[in-house]
RNA sequence: UCCUCGGUAGCUCAAUUGGUAGAGUAGGUGGCUGUUAACCACUUGGUUCCUGGUUCGAGUCCAGGCCGGGGAGCCA
């Protein structure tokens, strides 16, 4: 593009061009005419500008088809930028030229000012995405991504990813997308938390990131079938570590993203003071003591159980930052979770929960190290052992305290735009009963 | 799987006791040299989700089905 076009500009870049003529790149996504000036406004993916054609000021046939131009035509725009406050973003272009690449052949789908219903937006989710508050969340989405990889990448932790295609249920808890695997069955991955532990092992620190599946018929705004994951696991640590690790890594990504992604927060008319507050230590309770606040609020829950969608949201609303829940009792949590020593009913996990109702955004703790309290596990929950030899052998050679956990993006990217539904802040969410496009 | 709400113009919605389906917006035509979801005037546009039933008459009432939203369980 640059090549044969060494003039464009994106128009993020607009201001820095004041006094020059430029060319843009993009689409038509609004068009207003006062009779013989026409305010044509467009979009290149880097921002918005808004162009003014004057009746004089090109020829007669295409200040006449710029009346007409339908919403999202593809065009290269020839002007001079001025900086005009009349103009929605401080800068404007006065056009001199347009080359229309190609007019939409019906109708643009998506209404731009009444509020479409979610059915619709999500049949037509591949232009949903050209729309401000879309391209907002995903950017947001991006800047978390790198904030993610800065963070481990400055820590040395290696990226050691795990695989998609797995031979077992890893916890034989969720249900799991089974596969052909040419002549045996294989499952999608529902965590690489296993794989990371081995890779803890050879690395020391490492982490995976990537797309995790879930078949659980689940229809609620928190819930995808394919959601994306990071998992960080590090060797020689236990649990209060990696709940250092955890609130480091959550603070450090609200910062880069107040850092990059100011704009974006603005259109998504997020009160960033909220997002501000949230700064390491994050409160730390025990699920014992968890059980006492919902008990105080009124709320009935029996200890012993685990916490239902409503009773975290109640929590939540208890602190103003995300706050960090410890100890469940270990009947309801999966085998390799190891227990506390000074209380065997208790496992040593812990949750994230984010304010603001946005839910459980992390969820790891330490792991069972010792083979034979292991083996009983696997045995206790009913699960193959053949198909854990391999995670067995990590507890046969050189076996160390280690603790990880697993943060999921749509959640986090959620919170931080405080978005109503997940299914926003992923480009193309999979949902129950949902696939296309 | 269960609970609950909904489906009317391209989109968002209205339609009284069961009595000729309507508005905003988008599209079209005309007007306007600084619009900010521009505005003003006129205008095109309907398998009221589907099937069956009740009725002189059904968008409306009944039965079954389909599709979707939110929630529970499960989890990030």
């Amino acid at each position: 593009m640059s090549e044969k076009n060494p003039n464009i500009v994106a128009i993020r870049a607009l201001p820095e061009h004041v006094g020059e003529e430029v060319r843009i790149a993009g689409w038509l996504f609004n068009r207003r005419s006062k009779g013989k000036i026409h305010f044509l406004q467009f979009r290149d993916g880097s921002g918005r500008v808004q162009a003014i054609m004057g009746k004089g000021d090109v020829s007669e046939e295409l200040f006449e088809r710029c009346a007409h131009l339908p919403y999202e035509s593809s065009v290269i725009v020839t002007g001079t930028v001025s900086a005009d406050e009349r103009a929605p973003s401080g800068v404007e272009l006065k056009a001199s030229n347009l080359d229309v690449l190609q007019e939409p052949t019906s109708e643009y789908p998506i209404s731009k000012t009444s509020d479409i219903g979610p059915d619709f937006l999500l049949r037509h989710r591949h232009l949903w995405l050209r729309q401000s508050k879309q391209h907002a969340i995903l950017r947001v989405r991006d800047a978390v991504i790198t904030a993610i990889r800065n963070f481990f990448g400055e820590r040395d932790f290696v990226c050691v990813d795990a695989p998609i295609f797995t031979p077992n249920a890893c916890e034989g808890t969720t249900n799991l997308f089974e596969v052909e695997y040419f002549d045996e069955k294989a499952y999608l991955t529902q965590s690489g938390q296993l794989y990371m532990e081995a890779a803890a092992m050879a690395f020391g620190k490492a982490y995976c990131f990537g797309p995790t599946f879930r078949a659980e018929k689940s229809k609620t705004r928190r819930h995808l079938t394919e959601f994306w994951m990071v998992e960080p696991e590090v060797a020689f640590a236990d649990l209060d570590d990696i709940m250092d690790l955890a609130e480091d890594f959550v603070s450090s990504i609200i910062q880069y993203v107040l850092e990059h992604r100011r704009a974006e927060l603005d259109v998504l008319e997020r009160d960033t003071s909220l997002l501000e507050r949230v700064a390491a230590p994050f409160p730390r309770i025990s699920y014992s003591e968890a059980v006492s606040i919902l008990n105080e609020k009124g709320i009935e829950f029996e200890e012993g159980g685990d916490f239902g969608a409503p009773d975290e949201t109640a929590l939540s609303e208890h602190f103003e930052s995300p706050v960090l829940v410890h100890r469940y009792p270990s009947a309801v949590k999966a085998f390799y979770m190891k227990r506390d020593p000074e209380d065997e009913n208790y496992a040593l996990c812990v949750d994230m929960l984010a304010p603001e109702g946005a839910g459980e955004i992390i969820g790891g703790g330490q792991r069972e190290d010792d083979l034979q309290v292991l083996e009983a596990g696997i045995d206790k929950h009913g699960l193959p052992r053949e198909a854990f030899e391999w995670y067995m052998d990590l507890r046969r050679y050189g076996t160390v305290p280690h603790a990880g956990f697993g943060l999921g993006i749509e959640r986090t990217v959620a919170w931080i735009c405080g978005t109503e539904h997940v299914r926003e802040c992923i480009p193309f969410p999979r949902m129950l009963y949902r696939i296309y496009p």
